[in-house]
DNA sequence: AACACGGGGGT
DNA sequence: ACCCCAGTGTT
C-alpha cells in the first residue's frame, strides 16, 4: 500500500462535511482558501457562510465596497487578505470576464494567491496534479518521512515541495490533496497524534524513531514586541465621537479606530494631554481621563499592545462627529470593538 | 533571508 | 507563555 492510497482511503473514511467540499465551483473554493490561510476551519466558517450569502458570485464582490468587505471580515485578521480579494474579484470579474484563470501560473498572478493557494485551486477545481504544500502537509511529510529539514527555511521549502509532488496521486489530485490536508489537521495532529490506531503507522519513521513530538522541524522566529497604544476616545455635548481611518502600510491598514497617541512607554495623564495638540478636532477637550484602570494587553502574533482608553471630553462638536452606534458600521480592529460595546453600556 | 501581518484556541 | 492555524507580500 503506498502512501498516496493510504491517504485517500483514510480520506474517504474520514473526511469533514465541509460547505466548500461540494463543488468545484473556483468562486467559491478561492474564497475558503484565502479565509483558511493561517485560520482554523472552525474560525473560518461562519465568515465563509456571510461571504457565500452576501456575495454570491464574484461580480457581487467585485462590485462591494472595500469599507463593506472589511466589514464582513472584521474579526478575520490578516486584513490585507480582505483587500487582495477584493482587487482579485475586481480582476477576475473585469479583466476574465468573470472566470477564474484554470492554472497554476495564471491563478498565482492574482493578488492574494500564493503558490499553496495556486496549487490549491488549480488541483481542486480544474484537476491540476499540482501538490499543495500547506502547514498540515509539512507536519505529515516530515514525520512519515523522516525528514529533519526545517520547513521556514528556502531549502527545506523546496526540498518539501519536490517531495510533495513525488508522492502525490496526480490522478485523483482533488482528493489527494485535500486528504493530506484534512489528514494532518485531524489525525497527524501537532500535539498529541493518536499513532495507535494511524493507517500510515507501519511505514512512519518519526513513530519508528520516536521522534513526532520534535518534528517538524521549525526555526525560531521573531520575537514579539510591546506597544504602548493610547486611544483618545473623543466624546461631544451630544454623545457623539470621532473615528479616523488607517493608512499607511502596517497593522489593520483601512480599518477605523480612535485617534492614536502611542508612546515609548505605558503614558501619564500629561503626556496625553499633550497628544491632543496634534488632533486640532480636540482643542476645546474641557475633561480627560483615564478610562481603564489597567492596560488591556491586546495580543497580535508578533506584538502585545498594552492599550489605555483616555476619554475626551469637548465642549463643542466636531467636525466628522458619529454617533457611538453608528459607529458600529466602521470595520474596526478587534481592539476598539470590544471597547465600544463596553463603553456604551458604561458611559451612557 | 528576515520580517510584517490578526485573532482565536489548545496545551 | 508558547505553539499552531488549508500563507502571502515586502524589504
Amino acid at each position: 500500500m503506498t502512501f498516496s492510497r493510504e491517504i485517500l482511503g483514510w480520506y474517504r473514511r474520514n473526511k469533514r462535511s465541509l460547505p466548500w467540499r461540494n463543488t468545484r465551483d473556483p468562486y467559491k473554493i478561492w474564497l475558503s482558501e484565502i479565509m483558511l490561510q493561517q485560520t482554523r476551519v472552525a474560525q473560518g466558517l461562519p465568515y465563509y457562510q456571510k461571504f457565500v450569502e452576501r456575495f454570491p458570485k464574484v461580480e457581487d464582490l467585485a462590485n462591494a465596497s472595500e469599507e463593506e468587505v472589511l466589514k464582513l471580515w472584521q474579526g478575520l485578521g490578516y486584513y490585507s487578505r480582505a483587500r487582495n480579494l477584493h482587487a482579485a474579484a475586481k480582476t477576475v470579474a473585469y479583466g476574465h470576464q468573470g472566470r477564474f484563470p484554470d492554472t497554476y501560473d495564471g491563478l498565482l498572478k492574482l493578488p492574494g494567491v500564493g503558490d499553496y493557494t495556486a496549487s490549491a485551486i488549480a488541483s481542486i477545481c480544474f484537476d491540476r496534479p499540482e501538490p499543495v504544500v500547506d502547514g498540515n502537509v509539512y507536519r505529515v511529510l516530515s514525520r512519515f518521512f523522516g525528514v529533519t529539514q526545517p520547513i521556514n527555511a528556502t531549502g527545506g521549502v523546496k526540498y518539501f515541495k519536490t517531495l510533495a509532488r513525488e508522492v502525490m496521486d496526480g490522478d485523483h489530485i482533488r482528493d489527494y490533496n485535500q486528504g493530506i490536508m484534512e489528514f494532518g489537521a485531524v489525525q497527524c495532529t501537532p500535539k498529541s497524534p493518536d499513532c495507535g490506531v494511524c493507517p500510515l503507522r507501519s511505514g512512519c519513521v518519526a513513530l519508528q524513531k520516536n521522534t513526532i513530538d520534535s518534528l517538524p522541524v521549525k526555526l525560531a522566529k521573531t520575537k514579539v514586541k510591546t506597544l504602548y497604544f493610547n486611544y483618545l476616545v473623543p466624546v461631544s455635548p451630544e454623545g457623539k465621537t470621532w473615528l479616523r481611518q488607517r493608512t499607511g502600510k502596517g497593522i489593520w491598514r483601512n480599518l477605523w479606530e480612535f485617534p492614536l497617541v502611542e508612546t515609548p512607554k505605558e503614558a501619564l495623564i500629561d503626556e496625553v494631554r499633550g497628544g491632543l495638540a496634534d488632533f486640532p478636532q480636540l482643542g476645546n477637550a474641557v475633561n480627560v481621563y483615564r478610562y481603564n484602570e489597567n492596560p488591556i494587553v491586546h495580543k497580535l502574533s508578533h506584538r502585545h499592545l498594552h492599550t489605555v482608553f483616555w476619554v475626551v471630553e469637548t465642549h463643542d462638536g466636531f467636525e466628522g462627529g458619529v454617533s457611538f452606534d453608528e459607529a458600529d458600521k466602521y470595520p474596526v480592529p478587534v481592539l476598539i470593538a470590544e471597547f465600544l460595546k463596553t463603553f456604551k453600556n458604561s458611559y451612557f
